[in-house]
DNA sequence: ATATATTGATTTGATTATCGAATTAATAAT
DNA sequence: ATTATTAATTCGATAATCAAATCAATATAT
């Protein structure tokens, strides 16, 4: 077998690994999957638009939108219009959103960052280049190129019935009903 | 920024491409993602059981099913029962289940072969053992700890109306409807 | 400035994913 | 023979997901 092969076969490795690793995560918390993806990069952020969050966690805008009044409802985000442009909705993390991400059991990082840690210095520099040369590799395809590699596994999102706060979403007409 | 932090932006960027690279690809293929990622672990294996399945790409026996009969019904998968042990199912890849997966455009695996068989031999054996480190630290988690790392997106199943095949899946009760 | 196009987000409607719990059948253990 | 375990399916409920239609705000063109 070529290297090139185990290459993949590595890849799918770490994949299959961080997927585990998230839907276990997500579970501990009491959140879905794209749920926990969607705080996690709204928390890191700080705050970001929804278009933003659509395109950080790689799902339309529709999905996105849905995911996130999920995730309000639960008072774990809040959503405002941007003064300067109100066609935006900016998200933020709320206390509560924040303090989930942090008190989350990081099982998986605790022990990537335990082991890497014993790694000798010379040997931490040597696996992070590799790995962002690897990284640099599939990001020039990222944006434009694309397919397979994954063999871990996917997610979705949810209800929207009751609230879709943001004072009035659409201020102009807020409850006409069409 | 410590290089731990470095390794774990690498890590999610490498996620991300490959989670855009699948999502391209099951859209190009005309299937959803859970379908493309079990579709491509029974190809890769010629013939697992239904759990095998399950396993492979970290679903519930539940869903796996569903996806199953999804594929089963667009005649890229074939179940059959195991005849040593009956309780089993086997699911192997139909002709049009396999060209499907050798023809479907693998731009993102094509443009980091092409760019990996670039690299110097050297720097080809670098990069491949500081993956396969970074999977040996991450998998020995995969069993039993795991969380977080991911960024990129995850998927899902499919209806069960009309046909579960193999025969008759429970023979003894037919078709009682209960 | 008015009409036209573009952008950002939401809603709607339809499909698929996903899981837990209950069920069914087959095999294994006592 | 009972009893337990294992493998898979079904059912019911919820969440995810997208495309298309809609709505409002901003940008562009005429």
């Amino acid at each position: 077998m070529d290297s090139y092969q185990q290459l993949l076969i590595a890849l799918r490795r770490i994949n299959k690994a961080t997927d585990i690793g998230a839907k276990r995560l997500a579970k501990d918390t009491g959140l879905t999957t794209p749920q926990l993806h969607t705080l996690q990069a709204v928390s890191d952020a700080t705050s970001l638009t929804v278009g933003e969050v659509a395109r950080a966690i790689n799902l339309t805008l529709a999905t996105t939108t849905s995911i996130i009044n999920g995730l309000e409802r639960k008072g774990l985000l809040d959503k405002h219009r941007d003064v300067s442009d109100k066609r935006r909705v900016i998200v933020s993390s709320t206390i509560a959103g924040n303090k989930l991400i942090q008190d989350a059991p990081k099982t998986l990082q605790d022990l990537l960052e335990r082991r890497f840690g014993e790694l000798e210095t010379w040997e931490q520099s040597f696996v992070l280049a590799a790995l962002q040369r690897v990284a640099m590799l599939l990001d020039a395809a990222d944006i434009d190129a694309a397919p397979l590699l994954h063999t871990g596994a996917i997610e979705r999102i949810g209800d929207n019935s009751t609230g879709n706060a943001v004072d009035n979403v659409y201020p102009a007409q807020a409850a006409g009903s069409k």
